[in-house]
DNA sequence: CGCGGCTTTGATGTTCATCAAGTAAAGTGG
DNA sequence: CCACTTTACTTGATGAACATCAAAGCCGCG
């Protein structure tokens, strides 16, 4: 991890009014007064499992993971973030340590805010604290709907919708390089490494998908939409 | 649904304090005003998936569940709510309708508070919202948690662990009435019907419960913790 | 250059869903 | 209140989906 010394300041950012466009001059300065800009690179732990919880972190570029150990040792890929995305805002208000671990995917750029200022702002702006609570809101509703999703589909369903994941939410494009190994694949859709492979080799196989290492290309999304959905 | 005219004041509850504690006298009588208590039978549905989110739900007695309609027609149950839990909690402040069903289990009492009154109070009162964000915060550790465990786990240790929640965090008896068909038991636990019977019969077999219909008795809870921890 | 992690494929076995069929229980309308 | 219909429950047989085990090639890194 390197800490960022050049900093610029947050109303630069482009995701500074996604959660920030409801402060005034004196709060928003206290928010960048108490914001550090850190560098991870990619495989580099962000917060470790029990770590406690004393800063808000978003997600200015890169992509990261949040996991979870099991007593086996395995690990268990909850969500992965994207530049925009408030990283541990479900958890900062509970008063609890990290119940689960962030680690960088890609090389990445955090910005993280004392929690405390957070807190402050919080308290003393209502219409942020709205702001605030329907950005929980929302994300909560994405976990609600990712599992929902998942507890319908068998691994093609799950394949289909993580590639898809990857080319539109994430990179925008049909030709990419997968960010997790073919375990963390399957540790996201709680399925072994073996099926993650063979369904790729399956998928390329059927022409739906190329693949070249890490590189992979969709081929065909209308079929792989339908596989999404149809499970 | 049946609206009662009786109602108590909300200060008599015994979960008042569990959000209500920071309103002053002011705040706590729009809250009260705002607020109508409902009685369901059970199987009546509460709210229908799309329906505008328009207050602030607690439960006062009874249980509910959560659950979403797949396009095959079957339903998924995300969550069993019990007394004291802010039902909607995660939805309110999405702006958004509702992304699932809520329907009574067992005879239940709702509250409900208007939303716009809530919001209101959010805004004007710093500690309240800490006190939202907190409890927020705390209903997303336990979906994420719950995802993690279930994630793990394979058909025993699933109902295990469906059978020690109800005993140990709805009933607190090792007897207990089993608020759910097993139609709707494998619907909470991804698993079908056929299988949840079977797992059932085979945990009476092996002597770790009884069951006289819907009627449970745990009788090895250490074995059934055993099962439950080793999936 | 060799060690460990990632990837791949094949063979095998377990878990679980599906299908079928029957009994019991619970609503429903005359 | 009883015949009727529907829904819930149960067991067995079968097969599909998926995990596990094994083995080998690949690649990056100390």
């Amino acid at each position: 991890m390197k800490i960022k010394n050049d900093i610029l300041s947050c109303k630069t950012c482009v995701y500074h009014q996604l959660l920030f466009g409801e402060l005034n001059d004196f709060e928003y300065k206290l928010v960048n007064e108490a914001r550090t800009e850190m560098l991870f690179k990619r495989g580099e732990v962000i917060k470790e499992e029990g770590e406690t919880v004393n800063s808000f972190l978003y997600l200015r570029r890169g992509l990261v993971k949040l996991y979870k150990t099991d007593h086996h040792g395995k690990d268990h890929i909850l969500s992965i973030n994207k530049p925009g995305d408030f990283v541990n805002l479900l958890a900062i208000f509970s008063e609890k340590n990290y119940q689960y671990s962030i680690a960088a995917l890609e090389d990445t750029l955090v910005c993280d805010v004392k929690l405390e200022v957070l807190k402050y702002v919080v308290s003393a702006n209502g219409d942020f604290s709205l702001r605030v609570l329907k950005k929980m809101s929302q994300i909560s509703e994405e976990i609600i709907e990712s599992r929902f999703e998942q507890s319908q589909k068998q691994v093609k369903g799950r394949i289909a919708q993580i590639l898809l994941f990857f080319a539109e939410n994430i990179y925008h494009k049909e030709v990419f390089q997968l960010p997790l190994t073919r375990r963390e694949v399957g540790e996201l859709l709680s399925i072994t490494t073996e099926n993650t492979i063979r369904t790729l080799s399956e998928f390329r196989k059927d022409g739906l998908i190329d693949i070249e290492g890490k590189t992979i290309q969709l081929l065909d999304k209308e079929r792989l939409e339908n596989i999404n959905i149809t499970g």
